[in-house]
DNA sequence: AGTTGTCAAGCTAGT
DNA sequence: ACTAGCTTGACAACT
């Protein structure tokens, strides 16, 4: 098992997410961007892999504007270099990566123009990932999408886009269950048609379920996951108390964190804490599952999946 | 220096 | 009709 957060660190005092408007857009001002953010990124994975932190979402922000026609400079070459100096990094550390692009990615709108527009934003995600070097267990993970008032006719269009859709991002790709419309029922109902793995999301879960308790999901949802896919993926928060539904907590609950490593203990998983203070409840959490029999973190002896 | 309006993109549920 | 929330504030223009 590996543990770690998304995206932003809080101490180190570099962001790998600067970005800036679109008015204010020039090819200098890209190309100083993505330096920053290449440069911080490293610094980041250095205080991850310095903390036993071997988990880590890559922010969708690193190169701004990736996917928009606007964006006419060729980053992918003229960054090559850092890139693979940061995938042997990361190999070299055997750090888990994942990235994870926002709301607007969909593979199952009625407009084509968003599929096509999302589909592109796909790719500049597996670009990144491939120019690290990475082997296809740094996933993608999008949520299955809209209802547009018809949930089954939109899980079917979401098969069929899936399926058509170019091997390097398949094989990425994998689905989160969400709070509303896609639960992890409906996530394994389109695994069984396309094989996706499903990346199970304990607090989506706590909200909307089918009455699966946490032992259950995790049988259900770690057999979508083969060899090539790595160990799966789990994103784990609690409920703010006294807050509004869905609202990420402010740092790990310990008990509630306890608990959840005991009703897991029989699977081996990669564990994603997204928690308002980011390293520090990584941190936490990296201390509690060394004291809580039946987790061994990578490095050292990995448990076979059950 | 501090404050405030706005930001590429979509969808849902709640007001 | 409008807005908060999502994975997440922070950029940029103003006083």
């Amino acid at each position: 098992m590996r543990i770690g957060y998304p995206c932003i660190n809080l101490s180190i005092g570099c962001k790998a997410d600067r970005k800036f408007r679109l008015k204010s857009y020039s090819l200098q001002r890209l190309i100083n961007t993505i330096n920053n953010n290449l440069r911080c990124l490293k610094k980041i994975l250095e205080y991850n892999t310095d903390h036993s932190i071997l988990f880590f979402r890559i922010t969708s922000d690193l190169i701004p504007f990736a996917s928009h026609p606007i964006c006419k400079v060729n980053w992918q070459k003229k960054f090559t270099h850092i890139f693979e100096e940061l995938g042997t990094y990361i190999k070299k550390h055997e750090i888990r990566i994942s990235m994870h692009p926002n709301q607007f990615t969909l593979i199952n709108p009625i407009d084509q123009k968003i599929f096509r527009r999302s589909l592109k934003e796909l790719r500049y995600h597996t670009e990144v990932l491939d120019l690290l070097e990475l082997d296809s267990s740094a996933k993608i993970q999008i949520h299955v999408g809209g209802i547009y008032g018809d949930k089954s006719g939109s899980m079917n269009r979401f098969i069929s886009r899936y399926q058509k859709l170019e091997e390097t991002i398949k094989q990425r790709l994998v689905i989160e269950n969400d709070d509303r419309g896609y639960n992890l029922k409906d996530c394994i109902q389109i695994h069984n048609v396309t094989e996706i793995p499903v990346l199970f999301d304990s607090l989506h879960h706590e909200i909307k379920n089918s009455g699966e308790t946490l032992t259950e999901a995790f049988e259900l949802f770690t057999k979508t996951w083969r060899k090539k896919d790595g160990l799966p993926m789990v994103d784990y928060s609690a409920q703010q108390s006294e807050q509004k539904k869905g609202k990420h907590a402010e740092t790990l609950d310990t008990k509630h964190f306890k608990h959840f490593l005991r009703s897991t203990s029989p699977f081996d998983y990669d564990l994603m804490l997204e928690i308002k203070d980011k390293e520090q409840s990584a941190l936490k959490a990296i201390k509690i599952a060394k004291q809580t029999k039946g987790k061994q973190l990578i490095p050292g002896t990995i448990s076979d999946q059950p």
